[in-house]
DNA sequence: GCCATGATGAGGTAACTTCCACATGATCCG
DNA sequence: CGGATCATGTGGAAGTTACCTCATCATGGC
């Protein structure tokens, strides 16, 4: 896996000399950047090191929050923390609303589909599905995950990339995403309120708009922790939905407002099946 | 890290019944798909079987390629085999022409860049200098990689997804690129002849064009191999670009070619820091 | 009903990792 | 120069994982 840093075949690498340390930091990290795992006696083998100073040097990346622990190596660290936070709660309920949503689209459909760790869900269930259809998202981390079903065309938008939410954003992106028509839009949000969705980020927002403007069925995709939750920005009002996927339904004032605004609900099945989640 | 299958906590699960591996195989590429490695002992925990067992499916979805192993685990699959074969053939020479490339790079400079592992590493080594630049690009990977940094805007290109290539290609692609007026383009290509670089995919060959007409600064990057090697498209003649990088001298016709079209060669240096290769 | 098959568990050994405490040589700095 | 510190190696105990063989228990046929 790993070439010996320095190969002077006949000369027998003296046992301690030069602190050749960041030489094998930047060698694990480079290492994890083509492969996703590395082990640490692979490692000491490649770099003429004892595997103990390979473990310190793990657990100094790792701490740094560079590279992530495994039992006998390293894999690469997990991505944003932001984003990553978000990942690890209510992963199983963010899967299911995703699944639940991605039986919506009909073959053949065109679909719009926003940032975010749930719709990120969306275009796995999808690709899972293995229909034909079309799928047109600023995100890149759904476009590779929808990219790994055949029958799926993706259209990634143009903009400008914001890494903590692994999508593109502005002007650029809603201009683009107005020259389509599509038949479903599919968007997550920071929350819903009574007043419709609303967004923390207000570039996301406008990409959501865009999105929503173009899509003769426009499905909002939250999980219960949203309701209620207000926040800066409001996205549209419930009226600009026509559907919501969650995990529970709604209660109360905010039951009601979906009522009046005429927004189908959609529960995601208490799966039965499979429900892995990942915590610490 | 991963909940049980089911959870009738009053019921002991009986030790033999309903074959639940599909279940099992199901939640362990979910698991996955947001976290980079499962160890076995914690997936027969949550599953409530014997590691044993779990290491049966684990080797199961490896021989299916779906996982890959590790020492008390598995991580995800490496991507695309077609670019993962190629990211491990010489990852030393890419890497190391990568960095060289990025030294090209001016503070506050802007450049378009290819999709392609050698320009993947382009972006990783530019994001490492960590100078203030702007980078438009069709790569998903290159544009992840220089948003690693923060003093690097990254604007990503429209365009249909290619797996495969893990980029953007088609006409909006193009389109989108000649709408911006750079200081550099930074390229990769399947072969290099006298002819000029030469492409094995068409529309890979159409953005690289593009990118190129919008450069006051042209570089190839290719490693020798690429030397003679003649490929179905000719992106431009020799003429059309600037600067050439690669880890060794071209030499014969190519080199006097090179010369008569004033391209200046860069070589990578033989890095004698760090040279981490993955092999088998 | 009996048997082949598939799924799974159990037990045990070998191999591997981890962790820890301690030793060594080198470098840096008053 | 002496001491503090850093980078590393060593050795062994303890904890994990891997691998192999054998046993068990359904299921689906025939």
């Amino acid at each position: 896996m790993i070439r010996p840093l320095c190969h002077h075949a006949a000369m027998p690498r003296r046992n301690t000399s030069a602190p050749r340390k960041p030489a094998r930091h930047a060698a694990i990290l480079e290492a994890l950047s083509t492969d996703p795992t590395v082990r640490i006696s692979e490692l000491a083998d490649a770099f003429g090191v004892s595997a103990e100073t390979v473990r310190r040097d793990v657990e100094e990346l790792s701490a740094r929050g560079m590279v992530r622990r495994t039992y006998g190596g390293a894999s690469t660290a997990a991505r944003q923390p932001v984003l990553d936070e978000r990942e690890r709660v209510q992963v199983a309920e963010r899967s299911r609303i995703g699944r639940a949503a991605a039986l919506l689209v009909p073959p053949d459909a065109v679909v719009m589909l926003d940032a975010g760790s749930t719709t990120t869900h969306f275009a796995r269930a999808l690709a899972r599905r293995e229909i034909r259809a079309t799928l047109l998202t600023n995100s890149l981390d759904a476009a590779v995950a929808a990219g790994a079903c055949a029958s799926l065309r993706v259209i990634v938008a143009p903009g400008e990339l914001s890494v903590t939410e692994r999508g593109v954003y502005g002007p650029e992106t809603a201009a683009f995403l107005r020259r389509f028509h599509v038949d479903l839009a599919v968007i997550g949000a920071s929350g819903l309120t009574e007043d419709g969705p609303c967004e923390a980020e207000s570039r996301a927002a406008w990409v959501k708009r865009a999105m929503l403007e173009r899509a003769a069925r426009r499905l909002l995709l939250v999980d219960t922790r949203k309701f209620g939750a207000a926040f800066l920005e409001c996205v549209c009002p419930l009226q600009g939905l026509t559907d919501l996927v969650a995990e529970a339904p709604p209660a109360g004032p905010l039951a009601a407002a979906l009522a009046r605004a005429r927004v189908a609900v959609t529960l995601a099945p208490d799966d039965e099946r499979v429900e892995p989640r990942l915590h610490v």
